[in-house]
RNA sequence: GGUCCCAUAGUUCAAGGGAUAGAAUAGAAGUUUCCUAAACUUUAGAUACAGGUUCGAGUCCUGUUGGGACCA
């Protein structure tokens, strides 16, 4: 409709205006609640050029739409706006439009190029927990959103699973992990532990040890003893210990904090680690076999967590694969002067130009940074997927500066798809009380949250649902519904980029704007389509002579669908889905209430808002597929 | 020290430079003789501050304050 009433402005233009205007100037928007009209037209850019008041330019346009546009039935001005009213008619003929493509919305299957979304990317160290669930969600939301607007798309993640951090989990295993009677230390099979869950606890038992260590060497360094410890360690610390003396307590705690990394340094066990890493790099068997045997648990670990999600990816790339990836493309980029050597050995990318700074991309002993790294994945990826034409690299906004630097880069050394790599940032995740801090312990575990919410909508559906005659099985499956269903909706509402809170109390709510309630419209839709034994693709013929306006309204929102899974996908945001869905939902359920379906008497309104609701219930459920949330049939 | 991001009802979120800034929640008051009341209806409440650009600014620009992140 928008397109049609641009080109007849367009193509009338030099009797309008007399002459051709930019089509940016015709700007439509949707027409205030409390106005009458459904669709508005904006007068202002209009006014300069016709050289008259905005209610004559409206008058003017509005008579030509009205009259050449057999749907537009009258049009009134107000102030600079020029509110079209459109006929029932179209409504109808929209909806039956509607009603006869099951996939409304939806853009052929791989009718455009391969796209690779990247998330989740976690670290075998550290258990999954609220801040990863923002990133699965969004990652695999934009993934099916970019699918259903017809891309081909490649999830992928790359895990972290080499370093000297997982050095540390291994070693703390070996010299920490309780012996049984069968002579075996922990494993997740003995402990019945998660294998991310056991790792992870490694992870922090080795941290434990080695603060302990570090603080008791500084003990030692206070009493004045240094056996054992290089000379040029020892002067660092009596240099620092001097430089304290007179000054103010904020100093004081800086240089406290480097006495500290000092004696980290100086730990046996962290020497132990780094020995261990050099192993690892060697191949050296034993190392070998407890890095994949600690890596497998953890995968396992992931694997029922992912599960539980309901996510999935269709090519994994492990760092320990790709770490020595990229060091070639930065000499071959050294060689053709992108890169620059300083004189200590190490390589920089001078971005100065580019309004940044210089960055690092390889140290002056030859091994890799992250920069590096990411380059050569990079690379890899697209001689994986030579056809793929963009990636999406779904990372919190810490790394923007990161992001920005690695695709100039790339696209300096010539990659023609530099330019559509694209970093989907998102904010981070508060609590009430502030950031997440594993130091205090105030992590937000996701396997436990995930629980929870599970929990609370068992105990609440169980209250108020309507369950009757469910089995055991698929009420289970139910609660899993619910409680998943609000969880996503709750992390995926909120704007990617933005920052968000996350209030484990609203989180499960069940009432306003909430996952469940928009399951919940679902699932009520259903239930009225079963008892007027309807299916939703049935096809019912209606012609009634007039719509109320609630009928209008939610006609409206359902129209607007493609254009707003357009939007998500440009936007790489499903919070634009959950949004747009939420106010469908509003509006279906004003005219639920205000309206009448199974007495209706007039059988061609009785039909129209049967296939009006059967229409209302497949947008809810593609919409919601795509942000990764399932709508049951009953609640 | 340098760069980047953010600031909207008590709270959590919306608002492609366009009309009287929308919701939800918490608060107050209502609606089940008919389709699922996890719903609906009514009610009260906000653009951090100071300039500027524009016919028009929550939105764009500059500065200030407050919060956050990154780089060294």
């Amino acid at each position: 409709m928008e397109q049609e009433i641009k080109e007849l402005i367009l193509s009338n233009s030099v009797d309008l205006f007399g002459q051709q205007i930019d089509e940016q100037l015709i700007q439509f928007q949707k027409t205030r609640k409390d106005i009458e009209g459904d669709l508005t037209l904006v007068i202002f850019p209009f006014v300069k050029l016709l050289k008259c008041s905005p209610q004559d330019a409206g008058n003017r346009i509005g008579e030509l739409i009205v009259d050449k546009l057999i749907d537009i039935d009258r049009f009134a001005v107000v102030g600079g706006f020029l509110n079209l009213t459109i006929s029932d008619q179209y409504w109808l003929n929209q909806l039956k439009r509607i009603h006869a493509e099951p996939t409304f919305g939806c853009s052929e299957p791989n009718s455009k190029p391969l796209m690779m979304v990247e998330y989740a990317s976690p670290n075998t160290n550290k258990p999954l927990h609220l801040g990863h669930l923002r990133n699965i969600f969004l990652g695999y939301s934009v993934a099916e959103i970019l699918k259903a607007n017809g891309h081909k798309v490649i999830k992928t993640q790359i895990i972290n699973d080499r370093g000297i951090h997982i050095c540390k989990s291994m070693l703390a295993w070996e010299k920490f992990s309780p012996i049984n009677e069968k002579g075996e230390r922990e494993t997740p099979e003995n402990t019945g532990l998660k294998g991310d869950k056991l790792v992870g606890k490694y992870y922090v038992e080795f941290d434990k040890h080695f603060n302990q260590e570090a603080k008791e060497i500084i003990l030692q360094w206070e009493q004045g003893s240094f056996d054992g410890f290089p000379v040029a360690i020892c002067d660092e610390f009596q240099r620092l210990t001097l430089a304290k003396s007179g000054k103010d307590e904020k100093t004081c705690e800086g240089i406290d904090a480097k006495i500290k990394d000092l004696a980290k340094n100086q730990t046996s066990l962290l020497l132990e680690a780094k020995e261990m890493l050099i192993k690892w790099e060697a191949r050296d068997p034993q190392v070998y076999l407890l890095w994949s045997t600690m890596n497998s648990w953890v995968y396992a670990g992931f694997e029922a967590t992912y599960d539980m999600m309901g996510v999935d990816f269709d090519h994994l790339y492990y760092e320990s694969d790709t770490f020595l990836l990229g060091k070639d493309i930065i000499m071959d980029g050294l060689n053709r002067g992108v890169f620059f050597k300083k004189a200590d050995g190490s390589v920089w990318i001078d971005l100065t130009a580019e309004g940044l700074d210089e960055k690092l991309v390889l140290r002056s002993d030859g091994t890799a940074v992250y920069m590096t790294q990411d380059i050569g994945t990079a690379v890899d990826r697209l001689t994986d997927y030579p056809d793929v034409s963009g990636v999406i690299y779904t990372v919190g906004n810490e790394q923007d500066y990161h992001f920005k630097v690695l695709f100039l880069i790339l696209e300096k050394m010539g990659y023609s798809w530099a330019k559509n790599c694209s970093h989907l940032s998102y904010g981070m995740v508060d609590l009430p009380s502030g950031r997440m801090k594993s130091r205090e312990g105030t992590v937000v575990d996701a396997d436990d949250l995930m629980a929870d919410v599970i929990a609370e909508a068992t105990e609440m559906t169980k209250e108020r649902g309507h369950i009757e005659g469910m089995s055991d099985e698929e009420k289970n499956h139910l609660f899993r519904q619910i409680g998943l269903g609000g969880l996503k909706y709750y992390l995926l509402k909120v704007d990617p980029k933005k920052r968000m809170l996350f209030n484990p109390e609203e989180s499960i709510e069940l009432n306003g704007h909430t996952g469940p309630f928009i399951q919940y419209a679902h699932a009520r839709i259903q239930s009225l389509l079963a008892k007027a034994g309807v299916t939703e693709g049935s096809t019912l013929e209606f012609n009634p002579s007039d719509l109320e306006p609630s009928e209008r309204d939610v006609l409206k929102w359902l129209t607007e669908f493609p254009a707003h899974m357009n939007e998500a996908a440009s936007d790489l945001s499903p919070a634009v889905l959950a949004n747009y869905t939420y106010e469908l939902v509003k509006a279906y359920n004003h005219f639920y209430q205000s309206v009448s379906i199974m007495i209706e008497t007039n059988e061609d309104k009785k039909r129209m808002r049967l296939v009006l609701s059967a229409n209302v219930a497949k947008v809810i459920r593609q919409s919601m597929r795509l942000l990764g949330i399932e709508v049951p049939n009953r609640m």
